[in-house]
DNA sequence: GTGAAAGCGCTAACAA
DNA sequence: TTGTTAGCGCTTTCAC
């Protein structure tokens, strides 16, 4: 047949077993094993002799063998609702070098927005690995009750009864932003939603509402918009017509497409409109303007993340992060 | 003790196995196993009933259970060299869609610039894998070979003996840039080199030294640089000590560096230095001024190396796409 | 301290 | 068409 197997052509030689070790180091398979994976529980002697029969052979502990009767993998999950959404880079990255001081090897799968992969990935991928890390789930939590394989599972930036979650802190994030712009002397402001089944919209529209009536300003609430560059037009003409000075938006995703779409209509920022997004994203720093939006230590919530997943957090154990508004120059006083 | 395992404190339930499904149903687990997964070996009433029976159970087969004996998980790998550079998400999307069609389930590992961890990775998910794509390696051809375990390999923007590979036309691309830039008037250009060992720096300078010289423009090579943001500073530096008009940069992260240096020190973009990029990254065509890049197809180039892994494609098979020079407001006529 | 043997959950011959 | 039976490579009792 023209079709033949890339193995068989490349005539790949079977992977060497711990039964091949054992075979040339004359001992018994579970010698091997716990000279390898138990070190004092055997003499010294053998183990040296295991080791150096192991080397040789460049022996390779075949993972899934090995998590078969063990049950674990040693590598863990992230899932991230959007890969392509810079958010994600500080949580990622704390994430792994947590892990990884640990032991273990991060996975990271993209959920695209979409929960349908979400549960996919999370029941793909239940077996294989032995927790998750649930980056802003979008999943209903019913779904995410349902869904819970066998394994832990912690939450970013969402919390749901009986996961243990870390969380930036949105409503004080909030209450910065719209102290900062009413301090500015914006009296009507207009928040962009996000998508209806993000977790941080809810809390940070209902926050943006508390404090805006706290201080006397006005403040509506447009779209939901997909958290993404393509929708700024949509929200930014939605922003335009409402008549706000000051515009928040759901991230700086969002908000930099705004940005973007305001400089094609040759709308001032600042002074004619005011831009604040949340998260404080890779580009945040150098879009034009600048723009001003709620920091988080993203790191240190990854980080946060891998320990309650790793130390047997209690179910219901919950931090939440301080954040920071970072001033650019997306804000200014009202025109 | 006070310390006691998650999984028993939550008292979670066995998982339900093919055992359980099996006795259930009155039949054989092999029964069971094959109205699951190979339905047509088995009477539509089995089915059926077998079906049912698992629906009801809940029953959810465990991947890795199922690897030991089949060899295969469903699972790929796509190792990027770092997560943190957005060049990557065309590619990630690309992948994704192409494997998930085809019924495989797509996981990134990221590398942070790091040949040990890219190795790391290589060896530690080897047995939990199908196939891997590596996305811009880093590793030396002789570790390369060397590490491949026993899955199908395929390389991005890397180009090894043995390994089908999807590359952009950097030669092309490098092309197109200095005929832009000596178009433009420039005679004096600067390359900011990227880490020695990315495969595509090697291949940009070659190629931007062959056209230099064939235009009589002068080029020199500055660095090497890590490619991004952070070695912006040093960079820029490097470029304008060089005399030279134009910059071109390994990418776009190291250019989005240097073009955030240049306003710092009220630099004129283009009017006192021209910069390119190479890539297109999400940001550059925001950051200030818009940057002029070679755009190239990652999302095609994603779902191209996803066939070439699942394809049984020739162990030589080597794709070169086309890249297309985006020009944007970083670059004009020397001052 | 070491070996023999029983699985982990599943697939794939081989029989029936 | 279905059941029986070996394993896949490893860990882990349990004897010795």
């Amino acid at each position: 047949m023209a079709h033949s197997d890339r193995a068989a052509e490349t005539a790949r030689p079977r992977a060497v077993t711990l039964q091949d070790v054992a075979r040339e180091a004359g001992v018994a398979v579970s010698t091997v094993s716990r000279a390898l994976s138990n070190p004092d529980r055997v003499s010294a002697r053998t183990r040296e002799h295991v080791h150096t029969i192991a080397r040789r052979l460049a022996y390779r502990p075949n993972l899934i063998a090995r998590a078969l009767p063990s049950g674990r993998t040693g590598m863990l999950a992230l899932l991230v609702t959007d890969i392509t959404n810079p958010h994600h880079f500080g949580l990622i990255r704390g994430a792994e070098a947590q892990a990884r001081a640990a032991g273990y090897t991060t996975i990271l799968a993209d959920c695209q927005g979409s929960q349908e992969l979400e549960s996919d990935h999370l029941q793909r991928l239940d077996s294989a690995v032995d927790g998750f890390v649930l980056a802003s789930s979008r999943l209903a939590e019913a779904n995410l009750q349902r869904l819970r394989g066998g394994r832990p599972v912690v939450l970013f930036n969402r919390e749901a009864d009986g996961f243990p979650s870390v969380v930036t802190d949105s409503v004080d994030g909030s209450r910065q932003v719209v102290e900062h712009l009413t301090g500015l002397g914006h009296r009507r402001l207009g928040y962009l939603a996000g998508p209806v089944a993000a977790w941080s919209d809810g809390r940070r529209w209902r926050a943006l509402q508390a404090h805006a009536a706290a201080t006397g300003a006005e403040i509506t609430r447009m779209g939901p918009f997909s958290p993404t560059l393509a929708d700024g037009p949509a929200a930014a003409a939605a922003g335009l017509s409402s008549g706000a000075t000051a515009l928040v938006a759901f991230n700086d995703l969002l908000a930099i497409g705004v940005l973007q779409q305001l400089e094609r209509q040759r709308v001032q920022v600042p002074q004619q409109l005011s831009v604040v997004g949340f998260d404080d994203i890779f580009g945040a720093g150098f879009c034009h303007p600048p723009l001003s939006t709620v920091s988080s230590p993203a790191e240190d919530a990854g980080r946060a993340l891998i320990d309650l997943l790793l130390g047997s957090a209690a179910p219901g154990a919950r931090l939440v992060l301080p954040t920071r508004l970072t001033v650019r120059d997306s804000t200014g006083p009202p025109g």
